[in-house]
DNA sequence: ATTCGTCTTGGGCGAGTGTCCAATTTTGAG
DNA sequence: CTCAAAATTGGACACTCGCCCAAGACGAAT
């Protein structure tokens, strides 16, 4: 067999997912080429089709590729947190840690209404979020958060949303989303104050004017 | 001057918008081509040139047309409503009365991921959003919710992403959606106990095993 | 040195793209 | 009836698209 040759082609390959996932952020879904992939991972338009069966599958594969790695990183930040709070935070700075308009969360976008007219993909998005959802539900689990599956995929939901709109709302600022999101969060015996578990680290991640 | 050719070249044109409309949900934005919007108008396709200057200046006018006349009606269906619960439900409903993919939905998040790439879109749309962000927060206000700009918008925002994930999670229904958004409506009294100024019609619309 | 498997090249195919425009039809005004 | 404005037609332009494939490149195995 040829080693270095079978690994080059790894490279390529993988080249060609990372060109993908840039260039359906730039130009939507449906607006990826052949011929721009190619170009970007800087070899030759014929390559695309002897790696991938088609432009499709490119998508997708970049899609769920690039969304596994993003949740599994997430998931693996929830571990460890110490609170409920906590772990809205590690959410929102990981939306926060991009600038204005984070490419990796608009892939996200891109691939769930690609998912809309694809059924195949649409369960594979599917795993990848079952999966975020059940790692933030259990923090709110462990940490005794009210109804923590409907709020974990509620926040988990919102997170996406409050994404799409942080272009067209300058006052959504990530300080001002976290003290309202916060207030879904609620304990067993929240019932006198609505006070949370620990409300120390207050504005502990709020230093940068950060505006996501 | 010809008023009935006149008359007729606006039915055309909005045949355009309509269809156009349909096939931005349908392909994806960037999918939508100058011969498929012509064909289901029902006219030729140089038609589309002669009422628009180009394929983006058709879609752009689409897209925020639907946009101001769905949230124009949203927006007289807050003014009538006698608490902040119902305010919520109202906006919930609106989601709710389409099917398992609202076509209305898909192209709001189809025009933001397009406005990403077209300035000029952005702030058309962000005055759409920041009427309807007003109007929602209005009705906070007038029912003493806390932090209400903040909290409307956070609720507009969650409500796209909740449209995008419900396809995604079979348990985002209609009524464990609302369950958790209410909890983030807090009134200023609300220290001892989380309970909100009417909690009475509860299940009120719940009463479809509605799956949005 | 020859064979083999893998990867790569570069060009070509038919179909589809946005945009334009001269010619034609429709229609109300003079 | 005549005429000009508005709307429409159908075809053409120069590209670009996804996909395919014969041909070559090149290191590894024999």
């Amino acid at each position: 067999m040829a080693a270095t040759a079978k690994e080059r082609g790894r490279e390529a390959r993988e080249r060609l997912l990372r060109a993908a996932a840039e260039l359906i952020t730039e130009r939507g879904w449906t607006g990826v080429t052949t011929r721009a992939v190619a170009e970007r991972a800087g070899v030759t338009a014929g390559i695309v089709h002897y790696h991938f069966d088609s432009v499709d599958a490119l998508l997708a594969e970049t899609a769920v590729g690039t969304m596994r790695a993003a949740t599994a990183w997430l998931e693996t930040a929830l571990e460890q947190v110490g609170s409920a709070d906590e772990a809205l935070t590690t959410l929102l700075a990981a939306l926060d840690s991009y600038g204005g308009n984070d490419p990796e969360s608009v892939l996200f976008v891109e691939a769930y209404l690609a998912a809309t007219r694809d059924p195949g993909l649409l369960e594979r998005i599917s795993a990848v979020l079952t999966d975020l959802r059940k790692a933030l539900a259990d923090r709110f689990i462990e940490h005794g958060i009210t109804d923590a599956e409907a709020s974990a995929a509620v926040v988990v939901a919102s997170l996406d949303g409050l994404m799409l709109h942080r272009d067209l709302n300058p006052a959504l600022t990530t300080g001002t989303v976290r003290a309202v999101l916060r207030r879904l969060l609620t304990t067993e015996q929240d019932g006198e104050g609505n006070r949370h578990e620990e409300t120390a680290d207050e504005g502990a991640r709020t230093e940068r004017g950060d505006r996501w």
